[in-house]
DNA sequence: TGTACATCAGTGAACGCGCGTTCACTGATGTAC
DNA sequence: TGTACATCAGTGAACGCGCGTTCACTGATGTAC
């Protein structure tokens, strides 16, 4: 063969990484076929080659850049006991940074609406991936009954990602700064109470504000 | 003249009110001039009478439904005592009603990932909007100094805007229904709290559970 | 070892289509004389 | 009062363009004999 025999997987992941940066920094309506191969070093023809349609590259997209989402949430989950680690997300994902850069972050404020009107298929696997998230996130409220944890971890999720929309959609640095700022405090709090039913960790919520 | 002379103002806010609920329900790309037109009952060349383009009408959809959901805020706040018509607002945002009609309903979340990427004029109606609404509901925790309300108001809007959101986008009914009452359950807490720092209005939390 | 053929990721011209936008036109009404 | 002209919201054909998708083709490599 002309080609490696990873080739084509290779190139599949390169369209699709590429098209999962460009759709978050863009939306659905900015990014064409075309475009996307370009970016991928490959032109507009050998898209068929990997995809079915636009349609399914979509799909795809959605379902790989929830996955990335959890899997960043997992690791971070690692770096400190329950419920610290979410103070550590939450500085994550309540920072300019992540404000700033759509196309490296989670695809939920970027594309949720496009998600809610998307296929049945990419909806599933949007549900899927967010389910996991949740439980991961209510795995750190050890100290509740599973239900309440999970809906404790489904209102954190719903805050920060209504924060970060928020903020990206302000006009100025100093609106879109008080709009993190109030994400972070209200969230925090709820993970200080938390905290302060196990018995203090008050050191990190003060370091972390 | 041929027509009644507040026919040209008439027709402009027939196609606003078409294509702001036309947007809200599809977003940007789900929408051409020529569906639009046909919505109200005119024919496609007739727009640019109205709007210089299909960016200004954007923008002018993005004000208009912004300014709508402020003035239903507004009027909800007339219902009932401070922190109590908050929990008005909270029952109607979250509600089933709310999460299937997109195209009546509150602009943030179904187009807020757009708005990032919009003109600076349309942002700037947004944000502005954003900010009286944050204001009214500030003036719900009217227990607390200015700059903590509008941090708790800020906080508030994120968690019912994300909500919407994550239930629109979740792919069963179920999950859905959990996610808004996860979202009326945080949002309620906190009005709550507020509530018995004022010294109770239980009864209003009991009945709007 | 050499030759003929099969494979298949990638190429790029071509397609039909719908889009945003333009513009000459329509025709009912208002206005000037 | 009657006639000629101006106005202007709305019409619909036409435009150029970019899109998603198709497909005959390329050409380096693997394989059969």
């Amino acid at each position: 063969m002309r080609y490696p025999k990873d080739q084509k997987s290779t190139t599949r992941a390169k369209i699709l990484e590429s098209a999962s940066s460009a759709l978050r920094k863009k939306g659905m309506a900015g990014v064409s076929i075309a475009d996307l191969m370009t970016a991928a070093g490959l032109t507009h023809g050998a898209f068929y080659n990997h995809f079915e349609s636009r349609e399914s590259l979509i799909d795809a997209c959605i379902g790989d850049a929830m996955r990335e989402t959890r899997d960043r949430f997992d690791i971070m989950m690692g770096v400190a006991e329950p419920p610290v680690a979410l103070e550590v997300i939450v500085n994550g994902y309540l920072s300019p940074r992540h404000r700033d850069e759509p196309e490296a972050g989670c695809p939920i404020p970027s594309l949720g609406a496009d998600i809610a009107r998307a296929s049945t298929s990419a909806r599933g696997a949007f549900s899927r991936e967010l389910v996991e998230i949740v439980d991961l996130i209510a795995g750190q409220y050890d100290d509740l009954p599973k239900c309440a944890a999970q809906q404790k971890a489904t209102a954190f999720m719903a805050t920060i990602v209504g924060t970060i929309l928020l903020a990206r959609a302000a006009d100025s640095k100093q609106l879109s700064e008080r709009i993190l700022e109030a994400g972070r405090h209200a969230v925090l709090d709820s993970v200080g109470t938390a905290a302060k039913r196990k018995g203090g960790v008050s050191r990190h919520q003060r370091v972390s504000r």
